[in-house]
DNA sequence: ATTGTAGTAACTACAATGGTTACAACGGAG
DNA sequence: CTCCGTTGTAACCATTGTAGTTACTACAAT
């Protein structure tokens, strides 16, 4: 059994963090938060500067939303951090002999079912967005 | 990227071979279909007999369903081949500082919101039955 | 008894993850 | 201009899940 990757989870917990106290959010303070290693945050700090959600100032430290915190969805976070590549949730066994009418047809039809699961899964959490979580921390 | 394991996709063409064609239903003809190793069709056929779904024929071989194709869904062999245990399709970092607002607060808010995001998937997997699928193959 | 099959254990190769150390590049403050 | 704390990376490492393979035992019908 093989998890999505924490990558996610850390990412919105660093996205909270700059949205609650903006002042103090350095790699190491960020860091001490998550409970992790001060690099695995700037890893995870560089996707999400190149997904275009925050800003991070070289040299004197720091770091900022680029979007208001109502316009920050899990998905963009998920997506950022890319845990999951575009339809790609279920793996699937690759090359089914085409002899055989199952192996020849069920590409296809399971494909499409994954997906549609797939993107259920995503539309959820399309729904919610960091200002939603952020309120709840009191 | 980790995806889910595609012991899922095999499980599923597996029942579908049973289905479709019940009677020359051995390890290796299966292997065949799928492409892969017989070994491989064991296993996942041994999580399948052990979640109830098929019967299996030692010394002679073969194999034949337990339950009727539209009474078994994607869920269902999704669950058997536990690709992914109860709640935890995604990871969560573990222990954030208790010390910190966000690292005290963030589990529970976000933990509920990846259940509901998850739960939406296996939701759509369970809409989906086998027979749904098979008939589809000409 | 022979034969073909299922059931397993043991092993390998590979890839993703999470973490660590080390170091260069940067930018204010003194 | 120099120091210092920070960011940005590269290079590792250990662990884990996956997929596959070989080899062997157990089984059931002929």
């Amino acid at each position: 059994m093989k998890q999505i990757s924490s990558r996610f989870s850390v990412a919105v917990h660093i996205l909270s963090l700059i949205a609650v106290s903006p002042k103090e959010c350095t790699g190491d303070f960020i860091a001490d938060s998550v409970n992790t290693n001060p690099v695995i945050i700037r890893k995870i700090m560089g996707m999400l500067k190149k997904a275009g959600l925050v800003e991070v100032r070289p040299g004197v430290g720091g770091a900022s939303l680029l979007k208001d915190p109502d316009q920050i969805t899990l998905l963009d976070v998920y997506r950022a951090v890319d845990v999951i590549e575009d339809g790609q949730l279920f793996n699937f066994h690759d090359e089914p002999n085409q002899d055989c009418p199952v192996g020849r047809n069920i590409e296809s039809a399971l494909r499409s079912e994954l997906r549609d699961a797939q993107s259920a899964m995503e539309q959820r959490l399309a729904q919610v967005t960091l200002d939603q979580l952020t309120v709840q921390f009191h």
